[in-house]
DNA sequence: CGAAATTACTACGAAATCAAAATATATGCA
DNA sequence: TGCATATATTTTGATTTCGTAGTAATTTCG
């Protein structure tokens, strides 16, 4: 085992607590869970810095990642933010006052909307984009080629156990014929 | 490489958008993240399901965590659970009221208050407790021992390599001589 | 003793979120 | 067609949190 870490000692200090734990097992979900946690505050410090909410981000990547021509429905975009549809409405007015994002209504079902990327909120995204990697790349600097890779299939078993139970962790995106009007259809989960 | 998982099919999708991507790294956040997002969503299903949110049930923790005689004061734990002081008092005065905490003067300083873990506050956290663990299991079930001391090891490196330019990811309970009365000396970050 | 610092609470308005009702449109069926 | 039901989004009202300022009690230091 290499050296400890603050991890093992808030471990050690826990099992005076809860004599049933399991080191193992609690250390490494909690070592994910602080990383997570870092990379979050991390991100969230330099995309202020560049002028832009996580949130606001976040919506912007999500229209880049459906890919030409970058539109999304506030529903989709809700869910896919893990927030209530009402708080997206209040979050895309503000996007497309900045003019980040265009409404424009869906030709084939004109109860919906589609959110669509501006060239500048493209620009935008773009711009605090390249500033991101910095933290990642200190955090794996003690892990050789052969050690990335290992973790990274450790990690892809866990995601396969769990996405054996349930719908998949990283939701897919809508693809196919026709997807253009099936954008909306919602997963089972809440 | 074992089977794909949806963060494969998700990277896969991205690396259209964005070609300097370097899909092992993006492989292993991600996949962190989902991990530790689906855990969070577990936990808060089976708090609530028990009739405690999230918030206060970290309460609650954090006075265990302390150890005998089980308190904190306001000001730490509004660190600790990283929110507004103002919050923490209007937190506190429902636990109060709930009766899983008492509020008493601290007798070396009355300017201080001490929040005091009640039996009936230590047995919810204990009930809650015993929810707890199921979904950790299914994520590790296809490792095995040599592989989970694997991962462990793997995630202790990167944290290592984070707190080596920073203050301890996870913070270290006040300890030592006199600690109960340096229980809120203010770490630097914010 | 008296001034300054510390600790926690209170108060008030601003902002964000959520839940449910309201609005507009689409679909299914007689 | 006509009409009930379903869907997508917005609107509305209640709740929570935050930020700031101010207060009270207590300790520390000159």
């Amino acid at each position: 085992m290499s050296e400890p870490d603050s991890v093992d000692r808030h471990i050690a200090h826990w099992s005076r607590e809860l004599s049933d734990l399991d080191p193992q097992i609690e250390g490494i979900f909690t070592r994910m869970q602080m990383i997570v946690r870092l990379l979050r505050r991390n991100k969230d410090s330099w995309l202020a810095a560049g002028g832009l909410k996580h949130w606001e981000f976040q919506v912007l990547q999500h229209l880049v990642a459906a890919g030409p021509p970058y539109r999304a429905t506030p529903s989709l975009l809700a869910e896919w933010l893990d927030t209530h549809p009402a708080t997206m409405t209040n979050r895309l007015d503000r996007l497309e006052q900045a003019g980040y994002v265009d409404r424009v209504h869906d030709p084939g079902d004109r109860r919906r909307l589609l959110v669509a990327l501006t060239p500048a909120g493209r620009a935008i995204w773009q711009e605090r984009m390249d500033d991101s990697g910095l933290e990642e790349q200190v955090l794996l600097a003690p892990l050789d080629s052969g050690d990335r890779e290992l973790l990274d299939d450790l990690l892809r078993r866990m995601v396969r156990a769990a996405e054996a139970g349930g719908p998949p962790l990283m939701p897919d995106w809508p693809s196919g014929p026709d997807a253009e009007n099936r954008m909306s259809n919602r997963r089972t989960g809440g």
